[in-house]
DNA sequence: CCGTATCCAAGTCGATACTG
DNA sequence: CAGTATCGACTTGGATACGG
């Protein structure tokens, strides 16, 4: 029977999902929260697999999302230093949170279907209909 | 100057991020844990919007990471029941996290953009460059 | 009733070339 | 140095239509 559990999400964990989804965020947020300041190329360097479009398309939406700001200094050569924001530390919790699950929720996923389980979900998962002749 | 927080996130909140990612995955959830046991019928009443090739999709995902669980009865007219697992109670802290910082976000955004700010972050965020003569 | 198969539109991501 | 523009591969989600 059901615990009468009462999450009432309306979904607003969207906006946070919108945040965190991109393929690099949390990459490019790994970087700024433990190097601190650092320029464009610097970012490119630590992440050698992103290209140039990806980088700046993703540091454009947390800027957005005021979880990175941009510093532009106008000078020869251009140089162009972001940083995680004020704003931005209200995320660890949800961050730490979110990377103790995952690790678990690989173990549990072992658990079930040993070593060699897919990380996506297939698209049809091997596991057996339990069946009972209820009604 | 940094502030040294060694996060440390290896990126294992992509398990996490693809259990709620997909369209639907969050208001199945919330639908489960409120009313426990519901028939596939059920639910597609309750998510009206939602496509059957979306909800099998979306509901064979949540059982491959064992969240929910689904039970086949073998009689006419077929009966298919779905209920959240054990292991899914997990998932209400984080998921409870991701709410209230969805919650508080949106505010902070209507603080920045005011009320008609644009869900979606726009390819071209219109916040002015903050420049600096540093160097 | 509970799905699957097929097709299609839209979005995401990568490679590459060009610009202030 | 720090981007933008363009193109194409791949993926995701939706609309049917059909099957057990």
């Amino acid at each position: 029977m059901t615990e009468e559990i009462e999450l009432s999400m309306d979904c607003k964990a969207e906006a946070v999902l919108e945040i965190l989804a991109g393929k690099w965020k949390r990459v490019i947020l790994e970087q700024l929260f433990s190097n601190g300041t650092m320029r464009f190329s610097e970012l490119r360097r630590a992440i050698p697999d992103i290209t140039k479009k990806m980088l700046t398309s993703q540091l454009r939406e947390l800027e957005y999302h005021d979880i990175v700001s941009r510093q532009v200094h106008l000078d020869v050569p251009p140089k162009v230093e972001y940083s995680v924001t004020e704003y931005a530390h209200r995320l660890i919790p949800l961050l730490e949170g979110l990377n103790r699950w995952g690790t678990e929720h690989i173990e549990h996923l072992k658990e079930i279907y040993g070593e060699e389980y897919a990380a996506k979900s297939p698209a049809r998962p091997r596991r057996p209909d339990r069946a009972a002749t209820g009604e």
